[in-house]
DNA sequence: CTTTCCGATGATAGCGCTAACATGCCATCC
DNA sequence: GGATGGCATGTTAGCGCTATCATCGGAAAG
C-alpha cells in the first residue's frame, strides 16, 4: 500500500543526525540504530524531518512538495503528501519565514474595527491576498495616531512581507522604520504627494468642496455639520467650510465627536445644534452613522427630513440606501481601494513592476432621499 | 557618556562567530579582526548580536533586557536599551518564537468583520491581550464552516500560544487539529456540553424561548421572522417556534437572508412578508440590522411602529437603542465575552488554573419603543 | 580564612526550516 | 563512447533567537 521509494543513488538514507559536530563523526555502533537522542528542547511535535523520515526522502525534498512541488516528481509528491496526512503535520512557518525571509504574512493597520468603512477596505484586501497564499494580519492602532509606531514595531518584529497602512500622516520615526524594513508598503484612505511607497487613496479636502457644491446647488443655505475628531474627517469638514466661504457663505455650527462614531453621537449632535438655538436646513456628517443619528433625532422631533432639514452623510455604507428616507452620502469605493491594495502588493511581492505606485480612486456624490 | 563595560571575568568578549566548525578552529590572523563574513545568507538587518556587540555584552543578554530585565542589572539595562535605540533594532519574533515556542500570538477565528456582533467581543479581547503583550491575529472564516479546518491550520502554521473560536461547532479534523496543537482554545457565542477546552457563550434556545413569551406576554398574536441563514441564527428561529407552539400559537411565516446581514436584508424581507400576504403584528428578527431594515420598510410604507407592527432585534448593537422608534431587542454582553476569553487564556498562559472552564454570559431582553 | 551560596553574565547548542550548492542519473549530442 | 546538460534529489550550513548549564565574583556563613 505504501508506496515504498527505492534508495536513491544507492545510498543509505540518513538524516536527522543533527547531534555530533560536523567534522568526522564516529556513528553509533549500529549504524540503523540512529536513535534521535531525545533533545531537551523538543517541542514533541511533528516536523518535516519527521514525514521526511516516514516517506523515505530528504526533509528538502518534503519542503519542496509544499513550496515548490514543480520541483518534485509525481509520486515523490505523492508519498509526501501520503506521510503528511497519516502524522498530521502541520509546518512550522515561523522556522520557515526564519530560514527563507518570507513569512507569507502582510499587516494591516487600521484605526479601529469599529468602523465599518474600514472594514469595507479589509475585507477585499483579505480575500485577495488568501487567495494568493498570503496571511492578513490585521493590527488596531486606535485613533490617536500616539502609538502608531509601538504597534508598527510589534507587527514587523513578526517579519511581515508587506504592510498596508491606512491614512498618510505618519511620523518620521514610523517612516524610518518601514523603510528599514525594505518592504512593500501601501498607504490607503488619503493622497499625499509623498508617499512612502504605494499610495490608493482619494482627496477629502475635493469631497469638501464637491458637498458644499452640491448642498449649495440644491439651494440650501443654512448649513451645520456634526464632525468627527479624525483628522481626515477635519479636513472635509475645513474644505467643506472653506468652500461656503467662497461662496460668501459659512457654517452655523460645527459639533465634533469622538471617533469611532455612533449612531447616538449623531442624535446628540443634532440636539446640540438644536438646543444652541440653531435652525439650519442641512446637515452634513462626517459618516453615514452619524447621519443615520441625525436622521433619527430628526424624526424623532417631528421634523421631515428632508423638507425641514436636510441631512448628508460621508461613505455611502451598506445602510444608506436603505434607511428611511434615504440617506444622500459621498460614495467611495472603499473595497476597490482594498483590492487594489491587494493587487499592488501581490505584483510586487511576485516581482512584477507596478506602473501607477498612486492611483486616486475617486469618490462621488449620491443624492438620495435625505438631502 | 557611553557607559563602557567592563570585560567580564577578564575573558575577552568573543561572540557571534559562528563561521567555523564546532571543533578546533584556526582563529583569523589578527584575533580582533573578527570580520563578520558576510553569510550568503544573511539578511542585513539589525540582530540581537549587534545590539549585543554595541552595548558590549553577549546576545543573550540583550535577550534577557528584552524579555527578564528583572534578571538584568540597572546599568546593563541601560547600555542594552542605548544600543538599541542607536541601531533601531526591530526584535525578531519569528527566530525567538522558535527558539522559545512561545510565540505572543493568539488567534481567533471568526465569521466576518462584516458584522458588528463579533467585533464588539474582539475589541475588548484585542485590548486585553494587547494589554499582556500578545498581539491578536484574525483569521475569517466565512460563514460556512467549510474551510474552518483550512483556515485553522494555516493558522497553527504560524504556532499561536492560544486561539479562540466563534461557534462551537466544530469538524472531528478541526478537534484534532487544536488537541495536537496543544495550546489553550476558548469556544465563544453559543454554549455545548462538549467544550473543546474552555467556553464562554450563552443559550441562543433560550433566547428564542423567551422572546416568544416577552411578545407572546405583551399580548401579540400574529408573529412573523427574519432570519439569517446561520447556525446559531437558525436555533434561535427554531426555539422561538417552539415556544409559540407550546402556547397554542404558531409563526406565520419566516424569511431568510443570507449572512452577513444588512440592513437591505431587512426591508426586502418585510417587503416579502407583506408581499406573501402576512401581515404580522410583530416580526422578530435575528439581528438589529435586520430589525433596522425592517424598521426602515415598515416606515416607508406608512406603517405605525409598534401600532401597526412591532419589531423586534437581536444583539442590542450600538444603534439599537438609538434609532427611531428604539428597538426592542436581546442584549448580549458581547463585550464581557471577549474580556472572559482574554482574561482566562492570560491565566492558563501564566500558569493560573482557571476556575470555571464553561461560562454562561446570559442575556436579556431589552424592552423599547418598537415592541 | 575558607566554604557556601547567590546573583549576574556568558558559552553552547539547538528550535524547524530553506538557500545554496553538490551529486548522481539519464538522455542527448557529436 | 565520452562529453554535456538537465533534472530530481541530497548535504551542508545557517536564519536569529533562547533554554540550559557553566562560570565568575562577591556576600554570607562557619
Amino acid at each position: 500500500m505504501v508506496c515504498r521509494r527505492r534508495p536513491l543513488h544507492g545510498k543509505p538514507f540518513r538524516n536527522m543526525a543533527r547531534s555530533s559536530s560536523s567534522g568526522s563523526d564516529k556513528p553509533a555502533s549500529g549504524d540503523t540504530g540512529d536513535v534521535r537522542r531525545a533533545s531537551t528542547r523538543s517541542t514533541g511535535s511533528v516536523t518535516l524531518g519527521d514525514v521526511a523520515k516516514l516517506a523515505g526522502v530528504s526533509p528538502i525534498t518534503v519542503s519542496r512538495v509544499l513550496n515548490r512541488p514543480e520541483m518534485v516528481t509525481a509520486d515523490t509528491i505523492e508519498a509526501v503528501r501520503r506521510a503528511i496526512a497519516e502524522t498530521g503535520y502541520v509546518p512550522n512557518l515561523l522556522a520557515g519565514g526564519l530560514a527563507s525571509s518570507r513569512t507569507k504574512l502582510i499587516a494591516a493597520i487600521i484605526p479601529t474595527l469599529g468602523n465599518a468603512m474600514f472594514i469595507d477596505t479589509i475585507q477585499p484586501l483579505n480575500d485577495c491576498l488568501s487567495a494568493a497564499g498570503y496571511q492578513l494580519m490585521l493590527g488596531l492602532s486606535g485613533f490617536p495616531e500616539l502609538c502608531e509606531e509601538d504597534l508598527l514595531k510589534a507587527i514587523l518584529s513578526r517579519r511581515p512581507d508587506a504592510i498596508v497602512l491606512t491614512g498618510v500622516n505618519h511620523s518620521a520615526e514610523t517612516r524610518q522604520c518601514l523603510l528599514a524594513a525594505k518592504i512593500p508598503v501601501v498607504e490607503t484612505w488619503d493622497l499625499t504627494a509623498t508617499p512612502i511607497d504605494m499610495l490608493v487613496g482619494f482627496s477629502h479636502e475635493k469631497v469638501g468642496a464637491e458637498v458644499a457644491n452640491y448642498l449649495f446647488g440644491k439651494g440650501y443655505r443654512r448649513f451645520a455639520q456634526v464632525c468627527a475628531e479624525d483628522e481626515r474627517a477635519q479636513i472635509r469638514r475645513r474644505s467643506f467650510e472653506a468652500a461656503l466661504r467662497d461662496k460668501g457663505q459659512s457654517c452655523l455650527s460645527t459639533v465634533c465627536v469622538p471617533t469611532p462614531t455612533t449612531v447616538r453621537m449623531g442624535r446628540e449632535g443634532l440636539a446640540q445644534l438644536l438646543a444652541e438655538g440653531h435652525r439650519p436646513e442641512v446637515v452634513f456628517c462626517s459618516s453615514d452613522v452619524l447621519a443615520h443619528g441625525v436622521l433619527a433625532e430628526a424624526q424623532s422631533r417631528g421634523l421631515r427630513v428632508p423638507d425641514d432639514m436636510a441631512v448628508m452623510g460621508f461613505a455611502d455604507l451598506d445602510f444608506a440606501a436603505y434607511t428611511f428616507p434615504s440617506l444622500s452620502t459621498v460614495h467611495v469605493d472603499r473595497a476597490a481601494m482594498g483590492r487594489h491594495a491587494g493587487e499592488v502588493l501581490l505584483a510586487r511581492l511576485s516581482g512584477r513592476p507596478v506602473d501607477k505606485k498612486m492611483v486616486d480612486i475617486g469618490f462621488s456624490i449620491v443624492a438620495r432621499a435625505s438631502a
